[in-house]
DNA sequence: ACCTGAACACCGTTCAAGT
DNA sequence: ACCTGAACACCGTTCAAGT
């Protein structure tokens, strides 16, 4: 037997997925460094090498989450290539699906910053967007919007669609109810972006 | 002099306003129940006397937040009590104004619940989306939708606007682009939810 | 380059005791 | 009814030392 660390070389992963499961069983109140250093069978001083402070790991949380998000994402649009409405509500779906299932992940990635959020953060937060938009922009193509509102339409739905997340994340509505509302804000949606 | 406590009687409103304080300035984790005794001149132990534990404390603030929230709402609206269309964009332009002031409280308005809400801060919630089923209510009776979608409509206009509050809260959107999204969610809602 | 372990300051919570 | 103050367990962070 090696006396090397077991994570060597890994610990950095092993925290980050350990600390996803504590946030979808637990919440962020129950994530602690030194419990996650713990589990993982390393010192309480270990997670220093890897994140400054508590504060970067869950920067680090938050930037896979956009990433995994942006992919769901984007995956559930390109089952539905034939028809932007449907792309649109696959792409609601999944984005609902995600906050049910890591509802106090997606408070983190949406939290207040005090100051300017990490520049890795940000970066995803891109990707999510640049998501949107590419499902957007096959939409523009299908005749559905001008070229010229794309970018505002983008927004627009990216809002609509974090805003129905957390009434369902702070248990304001139930998922029947996000379903239908799902369905209520693309149809609307479409309808008021339509050209003219 | 005499040596009953300075805040007899008054010490839960002190420690609720004082939190809010350290809330808007210095963000939730910055929020210590035994900073807030020490400001406030009593012992630590004190504020168990008023909120059972930290988690009570910021379920009060949640409810309190809502009520000025739904205050601000209602009385933006009511300023424009002849056009609808500019009673919305007024209630919006409110919501943004108290998220652009207070997000850390909105954060905690609208975080993830791990069991149910508590009894106040669910009645608190329901205040202000009654005073959004108020404001909309107006609109049907000057036209703008059917009686029956009056619902549905109040629950997506209201998902929109905290969606368009949690890019700016989260820095994702600045300021200016907070203004013309709203313009945009409200001219494309109205535009959408038209009878017929 | 990464991890250990002592040290420090701070925190939430409990609870017997006071007024 | 409300507040005090000791006690307990836990935490984030720092840092000299090890490999």
């Amino acid at each position: 037997m090696s006396h090397r660390p077991f994570h060597h070389g890994n610990l950095r992963t092993v925290l980050l997925e350990q600390a996803e499961v504590v946030l979808r069983e637990r919440g962020i109140d129950a994530l602690s460094l030194r419990e996650l250093a713990r589990e993982a069978g390393v010192s309480h001083g270990a997670p220093r090498s890897h994140f400054i402070d508590r504060g970067a790991l869950l920067d680090a949380l938050a930037e896979r989450g956009f990433i995994r998000l942006a992919d769901r994402i984007r995956e559930a649009a390109s089952r539905e290539p034939e028809d932007h409405a449907r792309a649109l509500h696959a792409a609601a779906s999944a984005y609902l699906a995600f906050a049910e299932r890591d509802p106090a992940l997606l408070d983190l990635m949406f939290a207040t910053k005090v100051g300017e959020p990490s520049e890795a953060v940000r970066g995803a937060a891109e990707r999510l967007f640049g998501t949107m938009t590419d499902i957007m922009n096959a939409g523009v193509e299908a005749g559905a919007y001008d070229a010229d509102d794309v970018g505002r339409l983008t927004l627009l739905l990216s809002a609509t669609v974090q805003g129905i997340a957390a009434l369902v994340t702070s248990r304001r509505i139930t998922t029947p109810q996000s379903e239908a509302l799902v369905d209520d804000a693309i149809r609307l949606f479409l309808k008021g972006a339509s050209a003219g």
